[in-house]
DNA sequence: ATGGTAGAAGATCTA
């Protein structure tokens, strides 16, 4: 059994105390980690490592950067999504696990606001780059989870205002258009198949830190695996872990876990 | 009342 966790940070700095306290219960295999607002001398190796975990990092001073921990071996096979060689922005890391069990990618797809405009032409052509590049992973028929912050609310379902929303970045047609062009060539979105039917906000991974977001449940699916057939036919389990949002000095993301069977 | 929050950087930008 293996367990990876994707979890957009909002800076690994200011959350490390709630990362460790969140590893220390929840003990996945491998966490992928965005958003982490640093350098990669920055990136607080050790204390990771006292915890179990070997960290790759891909930084950056202030914005972005992504990250894969693992208690397993990890053999880094992309620091950045090919496709446009001037892309300086640290939102890809994808790597072996394991002596090739799995392969695993950390993404954090670009936010795209205010759209339209110049950050959402940026969006739809990373999405792109994204789209030419899943192709070519679908193709090695391996088992491979594409983990991260995708900045997409794939339906109205995962929106808690869909009204609201309406020509965001985030639910645009051009951006669910790509996304769905992206699931077509055959990956799964594993957290979607959950029915959100409990408790209010149940199936959101993000709350905004404004207006109460939180408290009144108010949120987005945003944060996504993305599954190769391989991989979905190992799928075991899928969960949103929501208590983090409650605890101090919280990120606006909750970590989200799948299990595989390999 | 053109706001609200959080983080990093640095006197603003991004989300």
């Amino acid at each position: 059994m293996l367990t990876v966790a994707t979890w957009n940070l909002n800076s690994i700095n200011a959350r490390l105390p709630v990362l460790l306290k969140w590893l220390a219960d929840a003990s996945p295999d491998v966490v992928l980690l965005q958003e982490l607002k640093c350098q990669s001398d920055g990136f607080p190796e050790e204390q990771l490592k006292a915890s179990g975990y070997r960290a790759e990092v891909v930084g950056q001073k202030s914005y972005n950067g992504v990250a894969i921990l693992s208690r397993l071996p990890v053999e880094v096979s992309q620091r950045h999504l090919p496709g446009d060689d001037g892309d300086e922005q640290a939102r890809y890391l994808e790597a072996v696990v394991a002596g090739g069990r799995v392969r695993i990618a950390s993404l954090y797809l670009p936010n795209g606001n205010p759209a339209p405009g110049d950050k959402f032409d940026y969006k739809l052509a990373w999405m792109e780059r994204l789209r030419l590049h899943s192709k070519d992973l679908l193709a090695l028929q391996e088992p491979i989870v594409l983990g991260g912050d995708y900045n997409i609310c794939p339906s109205d379902a995962d929106v808690y205002n869909p009204a609201l929303f309406k020509d965001d970045a985030l639910c645009r047609p051009d951006s669910r258009g790509k996304f769905r062009e992206i699931l077509h060539q055959g990956w799964i979105d594993a957290l979607g198949l959950t029915p959100s039917g409990g408790e209010k906000g149940s199936h959101y991974t993000y709350f905004d830190y404004q207006a109460r977001a939180w408290e009144m449940r108010n949120g987005l699916r945003i944060d996504h695996f993305l599954l190769s057939p391989r991989a979905a036919d190992a799928l075991v389990s899928t969960s949103i872990d929501q208590r983090p949002r409650a605890w101090d000095r919280p990120s606006d993301h909750v970590p989200a876990l799948c299990t595989l069977d390999i």
